[in-house]
DNA sequence: TTACCTGCAAAGAGTTTGCAGGTAG
DNA sequence: CTACCTGCAAACTCTTTGCAGGTAA
């Protein structure tokens, strides 16, 4: 499987060890075209059908938390009881369907013209994150 | 007490029993010129300091829900483990230093142009925030 | 008196950690 | 062989809930 290869030296070049509970996950997450949304229950259920071996918690949330440190998966800011993550880590802002409790992308172009006018003396922006919030109508 | 009347006014008119523990609250929260940001860690170590008798944790919670409900508060989304609210009810943005932690008001004017251009059928914007990380240089 | 409120302790949810055994290099 | 990784269970943090006693109207 080709995939699997690509997943191997992801992880290698970037320190850390191919095991098969990261290369399953790295499947879940990054073998498909679309940005992929999700928190960790999400992904356990999901890891859960596609592999035929049980992967623990523990080791989802570290290795979640080993590819955020990588930069490989950005964590989006919804202030709910879990946390979110997405597989695109460039720089674009979110819908958040409060009906369905799903993320949905929303590229630089879908927003106007953002520029932050106040500055604070000392500090430097790090990020700017637009959250449109919607609902059924 | 002046204010103490008002605030036993705003919670009889909203159908809230004006109880001691809720006129503390009110007095930390709303009487003041500025915006307040805080969690309800904050809170409590507050209302410790500033009022003779320990109000519960759960009487907190329940007192901001209840305030949040009849809005007087608004809850801000950060993705970090704690809610944090703000008796800045009106449309506004945010900027969260993450070397302090703490929220700052940043208003519309502060923003450019914000125009949500893509629609998502059958689903309506509840709400538009913008959050903007910044840390010291 | 009655409905509502408070405080405590227990329960819950999501997440993290310690540690013993397992695996990659 | 050694360093790193996994899985389990326990621990932790934040928040909610159940219930008995207290308070506002």
């Amino acid at each position: 499987m080709s995939n699997k290869h690509i997943f191997v030296e992801k992880l290698r070049s970037s320190g850390l060890r191919p095991t098969k509970q990261r290369i399953a996950i790295c499947k879940l997450l990054f073998d498909r075209k679309d940005t992929f949304h999700f928190n960790i229950n999400n992904l356990n259920n999901f890891l859960k059908k596609s592999s035929s071996e049980k992967i623990s918690l523990a080791t989802i949330y570290n290795t979640i938390h080993a590819f955020k440190r990588k930069g490989y998966l950005k964590e989006i800011s919804i202030n709910t009881d879990k946390s979110y993550f997405d597989t695109n880590v460039s720089n674009h802002h979110h819908f958040f369907d409060e009906s369905k409790n799903e993320l949905i992308d929303l590229n630089d172009k879908d927003i106007g013209n953002l520029k932050i006018k106040k500055n604070i003396p000392g500090k430097k922006i790090k990020s700017i994150e637009v959250l449109v919030k919607i609902k059924n109508n």
